[in-house]
DNA sequence: TAACTGTACTATTGAAGTTAATACAGCGAA
DNA sequence: TTCGCTGTATTAACTTCAATAGTACAGTTA
């Protein structure tokens, strides 16, 4: 569980603070379910402890988790101005590729399929997607 | 024409390709129109040659624009490939969001209903988008 | 007390991104 | 040619940020 890709460009800890979103959306880690210590976290993965406090503070700040100090940090109970906040965020992330498209004379019946396209999809994928071929331009 | 913003922590050479592309999408600077020489534009931005050079340079190689050496930058004529390979980038920027919310348990016909509001809309905003309250958890 | 937990702070390293300065090369007209 | 424009290349300086390290402090529990 949690593993760290060092060539990825994005930092360490956007990358714990990720896997840990994604299992916390999956049902991996239910409520109130205590996470590995900052220092025991830090061990497993070979980082700094300050990396996992930063990964952990960030999450605390978003929602997703609270820290007691001198017991630990804990999944969060789902609220429900967390959920909307983060749909919110999700939402404004698309904005802009609409309105490109649209400018590029993208019709909106074909957003419109290729976004059911990918919500029926099941495979979860944060950023680490399938690349299968990016640009090329002769 | 061109207004740069210093408070934003975006690089001043995105915000110039931002602001190109924008122009070019409008249809205000029609193809083969020739754009302000490197040094000119520095001169008229108070920035860098170097900085403009790499936001030709990055939209040269993005298919935007054609460089002749010794003579300017000039608007590239769209090609089909061009135009794909663009809408292939901006749909894969909506794949992420578009599984998040899934998760997060938003219907495919709400983020449908959401689509169709932003591609509506008027107004064309790379990222200076009017910003209405961005989060707020108490 | 002892051993765990989170938290705070400073300092340093290293890498990457960004901008700057300068020199070189092609084009076109006087 | 010469002059003044154009893009291009290279190198350096500067800034920012991620990541680590070390240390210290505070709360919990056995």
């Amino acid at each position: 569980m949690l593993q760290l890709d060092y060539s990825n460009p994005q930092p360490l800890y956007e990358q714990i603070k990720e896997k840990i979103k994604e299992m916390i959306f999956r049902g991996l880690l239910p409520t109130h379910q205590q996470l590995p210590s900052v220092r025991e976290l830090a061990a497993m993965l070979t980082v700094n402890p300050n990396t996992i406090q930063k990964a952990y503070r960030d999450l605390e700040s978003q929602g997703y988790l609270y820290s007691v100090r001198g017991k630990g940090n804990f999944v969060a109970a789902p609220t429900q101005d967390h959920i909307a906040s983060q749909v919110e965020t999700l939402l404004k992330e698309m904005i802009g590729p609409i309105k490109k498209l649209r400018l590029l004379g993208v019709t909106l019946e074909t957003i419109q399929n290729l976004v059911a396209g990918a919500y029926e999809e099941k495979s979860f994928s944060g950023q680490a997607g399938h690349d299968h071929h990016e640009g090329g331009r002769p």
